[in-house]
Order: C-alpha cells, then sequence, then structure tokens
DNA sequence: TTGATATATCGATGGTTGTCAATCTCCCGA
DNA sequence: TCGGGAGATTGACAACCATCGATATATCAA
C-alpha cells in the first residue's frame, strides 16, 4: 500500500484504459484548482458501474468465487436475473475496466481486473 | 415512489464485509458467500452519490478549499450550474454521509465527512 | 450438416435522475 | 418591523438506465 498519492487533485493511474488528461492546455477555465470536468466525467463513469446494487453482486461473487472467475450461468440464479440483463451488466463491468472477459469455447469467463478497483479506491482518499 | 432513503447519517464505520455476515437464516438462497442484496442495496446509494461527474467536482473543491468547507455561492459559479442544482447535488452527497452541512447564519457552509471516502475506499479493497 | 447450448444484441418500457424556473423559508441589518 | 439575500424546496421535462422478451451469433457434439 504505498499510496504514492499527491496532496494535490486526483492523478490517474494506469492500469485501465483511460483517456490521457493532458490535452487540457486550454480549457475554458472552469473550476481550477480542483478536479477538471474530462477528469471528473472519467470518474463519474467508473463509480456509475459501481452504482448498482446487482453489479455490486456481481463483482462480489466473481472475486469470491473458488476460481475467481465466473460464467455468466453461475450469475443469472444468485442475482434472480435474466440472462440479457446479467450480460449487460458484466459489459458495462468490463467496459468500466473491472472486468476482465475470457471466452472458452461456449462459456465466456469473468474475472477481476488485478489492481482495478484498488486503483479507484485510491483516487478517493488522496490525502490520508 | 418517493423513497426517501437516506433519512439518517449512514455511520457504518465497519467495510462491509466481502463475506457472509449474521442472520441470513431465511433468506431467499441468494448468492452464497457474497454480497447479500440488503448490502449491496446500501453501498450501491453510496457509489451512486459519487457517480455523476458534478458530485465528484463538488466533492473535489469542497477537499481542496481553504478552510476545507466551502458554501454554495462557491460552487455555483464554477461547476456552471445553477444554485437550485448545487443544493440538490449537495443534498446527495450529504445523505450519503460523504458531507457535513453547516448553517451559519444565512450562509451554508459544507465539509467533508472525516473517514467517509476512507471507509468507502476500504469496501472497495478490503485486503489493504 | 444439423441440432443444442451459452452468450450477446436488439427493441421496448417503466422507473430514475439531472437540470432549470419559480417559489418558499429563514436570517440579518436598517 | 420590514426588506434583502442565501439557500432549500417544488414541479416539470428531457435524458438516461435497468429490465425483459425476442432474436442473433458462436461453438461444440452427433
Amino acid at each position: 500500500m504505498p499510496a504514492p498519492v499527491a496532496a494535490e487533485p486526483i492523478e490517474h493511474t494506469s492500469a485501465v484504459p483511460l483517456e490521457k488528461p493532458d490535452a487540457l492546455c486550454c480549457a475554458p477555465a472552469p473550476g481550477q484548482g480542483s478536479l477538471l470536468a474530462a477528469e471528473a466525467e472519467t470518474l463519474a463513469l467508473r463509480f456509475k458501474a459501481l452504482a448498482d446494487p446487482n453489479r455490486l453482486r456481481i463483482l462480489s461473487i466473481v472475486s469470491s468465487s473458488p476460481e475467481a472467475e465466473t460464467c455468466v450461468c453461475d450469475l443469472s440464479e444468485p442475482l434472480n436475473l435474466g440472462q440479457p440483463t446479467v450480460s449487460h451488466h458484466l459489459k458495462i463491468l468490463v467496459d468500466a475496466g473491472l472486468l476482465n472477459r475470457d471466452k472458452r469455447g461456449v462459456w465466456a469467463y469473468y474475472s477481476l481486473v488485478p489492481g482495478a478497483l484498488d486503483t479507484l479506491a485510491a483516487t478517493m482518499a488522496p490525502r490520508v
């Protein structure tokens, strides 16, 4: 837990495909000294992926499964959701960079992206 | 339905366990060994508060302000939002237990709830 | 090839949310 | 006591989202 976060506003780390935060040279002077609008937008996308109880449970199930990977069929039942809905949520989590998708044969196995949640968590407590 | 959830400041000091808690005697067989539906609902409410770029910027501005507290009038301008909208976002953040509201005279000063973000972050990376 | 199965995608729908204009409440100074 | 200003609340509206049924795609087995 190095927690290399500076006292400055959040610096995005890698580990997940992110838009490069450079190229904000001539921003129309929004609230400076704080999160820029573009950064906030990107961050909000991640948190939006966590802002649904079923997606949180998906992450929990995936992370606590024996092999740390789960297929869609293992999720539909405990969540009490239809298969298309589960697939939809999984896509959102993959797009947010939180889950990996590994299709082997007919089955698709999902696993946590290592460090993705920690990186997100680090942006929440920059000045511990 | 109105569903006025946060009638009370959620303190929730302990990190939400990703394991099975207690008292699941008669639950309709949810996913075992994972987040229960009720826990997921509560957690999702918090993340929902963070799932908006303007609310993230509010938190950033408040935390980086000199006195670590800000009044509504200081937020409306940098966010380019109307006063009712800012007030709306602030209410969501207060209800989520992330901001404190301190009304002194005509002005209302908002400040971070100490440890609230850290607690939330801890639920994302329980193995710190 | 054909059939079966697992998953993804599409279209529709009801509920939720962010925003604003208008209004209300409350506190303070004159 | 009254008036002005800060902030909260209300109502309305458009955009978004979670969910489902139906369908498409892909892979394996016979």
